[in-house]
RNA sequence: GGCCCAGUAGUUCAGUUGGUUAGAACGCUAGCCUGUCACGCUAGAGGUCGACGGUUCGAGCCCGUUCUGGGUCGCCA
């Protein structure tokens, strides 16, 4: 009824059909006597011919219309390369508005991205229509459907698991519902499904999957929303850690090999130790497009007559910054001071001497050392990071990726993922001095219960594993540790006793006592992963509909306001 | 919650040392135009300069408070 075709079909041989399309008006070109319409839909845009000016009465810009008539050759000079229908256009006889639109658009479609966001957010619909956002919500949908039939084809289920769940002790904030049968109990929404999805590895179920919304009453960023978010979320039954990784890298690379458009790092996927990024790269994200290296020279220093840097923790990164002039450096030294850092010292080699502040504390020996060590060219430049650790490793990550966005030298046609091993079990609490567990405490410490029992607890190292792609986190993982004792103790250690351990974790640490299979899994960030396949500044532009930076909903008003009797059923007072 | 930046027409922005009636582009309205394709040309409409208070003869501009948006730190097992 209401087309014959799609505006992206029409071609060369369908010259002399009589056809009806239906779409939106992209744009429209009145030369009196003769009107041109851009009629675009979500396949593309075919270009509509009127010679009756009566026809274009109410018809605006974005209102949706159907046309008729017949599908005619262009001439040679009127071809239009830039559409895939550009050989064509619809000669219209007849024109029906399906849909009235208002002639003053918030902003332009076309123009949408540049617009402001709170603008955006609140006109959502039109902003999808810009093909630019519109394509991303397309190419979101391909991808976990892409995902969905890898990880079938590799054996896993599509399991869902609940929405209303219980609140969880630990982690990020909940988002409560009040429950209105029980008087002050609350539900909450799951942050993950870690603890069910666990549950049905005890429940003899092998491989699980799932695309599942998380929820954390968190503030956003720019690679995280507000509220809610997406995970490929998976586990699997007797499976340790290189058996996840497989998992990992067969449906990250397929997936970034099919929709990415650029090479992306062949499995096996580079392994680095948590210690490893944190002094190599200064992270634990590690933009490994960027070629730059860390080296550590605090033990080279604390035989150096300098007392700046002398038995503290000093890094040296080596970059090429041959013809950079010396506002070049001037900036580079604005820019370390910029996030905290008292200076930047360098040297810069120049022939068989080092230029530089620092180079008259060298003895030749130890000049020829650093050279031979770290293999400075001619030419080439050490810049010097020293601070108290931890932030001399923060900075020295900063100055990394200062010097290799300035010089240009971060490699833009690439996804290189790695993986990051050995995340420590434990941290201690910098306010509080208290040992507390870094990741999750699900994770099994490397070593088991004898590592627990005999280690310094800042020691242990856990099964925790991170993927990274161009300095993206992308997916978090860990075996878990699925032995009662093992938890009893991993838990002692952190401060909770066993009433605690059942007070916070009981489900899953009884379930533990009834035959648990080893188990392993991770969850993969799907926002996150679109975002990096379609190059896109920030998540939300591929999520349909997402909150804002202050987590409301700009279109339908969320958080609002509730009726005093939908208060008093839940039994909510608002102070 | 802390810090940084921004807020001027529907949109994106300019606005000099504080000085007459606050500008541009796109969009919108009207008119002209038979081959454009982000059509073109002519004319026009459109502003509580986020809000409140202060300094001043005079505030878009300076000061204070506040609201909104963006970024960032905290936070994100």
């Amino acid at each position: 009824m209401y087309r014959t075709h799609t505006c992206g079909q029409l071609r060369e041989a369908h010259i002399g059909a009589g056809v009806r399309l239906a779409g939106w008006v992209d744009s429209i070109r009145d030369h009196g006597g003769v009107m041109f319409i851009d009629l675009r839909d979500e396949t593309g845009v075919t270009q509509v011919v009127l010679h009756d000016d009566k026809l274009l009465g109410g018809v605006n810009r974005e209102c949706v219309i159907a046309v008729s008539g017949a599908v005619r050759a262009r001439d040679a000079e009127s071809v239009n390369a830039k559409l895939d229908t550009g050989l064509v256009e619809l000669f219209a006889d007849t024109l029906e508005i399906l849909g009235p639109a208002k002639a003053m658009l918030p902003f332009e479609i076309r123009e949408s991205t540049a617009t402001r966001e709170d603008v955006r957010l609140k006109y959502r619909y039109l902003d999808l229509r810009n093909p630019e956002i519109h394509n991303n919500i397309v190419l979101r949908s391909q991808v976990i459907r892409h995902i969905r039939g890898k990880m079938e084809e590799l054996g896993f289920l599509e399991m869902q698991t609940p929405i209303l769940t219980a609140s969880s002790p630990e982690g990020a904030r909940d988002f409560l519902v009040p429950s209105r049968k029980f008087k002050g109990r609350f539900y909450a929404l799951p942050q993950a499904p870690q603890q069910f999805k666990q549950m049905l590895m005890v429940s003899g179920f092998d491989r699980y999957f799932q695309i599942a919304p998380c929820f954390r009453d968190e503030d956003a960023r720019q690679d995280r929303t507000a509220g809610e978010f997406y995970q490929l979320d998976l586990e699997m039954a007797f499976a340790e850690q290189e058996d996840v990784f497989a998992v990992a890298e067969t449906v990250l690379t397929d997936t970034f090999e099919t929709f990415g458009g650029k090479p992306v790092s062949p499995a096996p996927f580079r392994r680095i130790t948590y210690a490893d990024a944190m002094l190599k790269y200064g992270t634990d994200k590690p933009d490994l497009r960027n070629p730059l290296e860390i080296s550590d020279l605090t033990e080279f220093f604390a035989g150096v007559e300098f007392p700046l840097f002398r038995g503290k923790p000093v890094r040296g990164i080596v970059a090429d910054c041959k013809g950079r002039p010396k506002s070049f450096f001037e900036s580079s030294e604005k820019y370390a001071k910029s996030i905290g850092m008292g200076g930047l010292g360098y040297l810069t080699l120049a022939g068989a001497e080092f230029k530089g502040p620092v180079a008259k504390f060298l003895s030749e020996e130890q000049r020829q050392y650093l050279v031979a060590t770290l293999g400075i060219g001619d030419g080439e430049t050490l810049f010097f990071v020293c601070d108290a650790l931890p932030a001399v490793n923060k900075y020295a990550g900063e100055i990394r990726a200062w010097l290799g966005e300035t010089l240009g030298i971060v490699r833009q046609d690439a996804f290189e993922f790695c993986f990051i091993v050995d995340f420590p079990m434990y941290e201690r609490d910098e306010e509080t001095n208290k040992i507390e567990f870094t990741h999750n405490p699900f994770s099994l410490p490397q070593g088991g219960l004898e590592a627990l029992n005999t280690l310094d607890p800042l020691e242990i190292l856990a099964y925790q594993y991170d993927v990274v792609c161009n300095g993206v986190e992308l997916v978090s993982g860990a075996v878990r540790n699925h032995n009662p004792e093992v938890m009893k103790k991993a838990f002692a250690i952190a401060g909770y006793d066993e009433a605690e351990l059942e007070r916070r974790f009981g489900a899953l640490y009884t379930a533990f006592q009834y035959g648990a299979p080893p188990h392993a899994g991770m969850a993969a960030g799907i926002d996150r992963a679109v975002m990096l396949l379609v190059g896109a500044e920030t998540v939300r532009d591929v999520i349909a509909f997402p909150l804002n930076g202050n987590a409301q909903d700009a279109l339908f008003g969320a958080p609002g306001e509730v009726t005093e009797l939908q208060l008093r059923e839940v039994h909510v007072k608002v102070r």
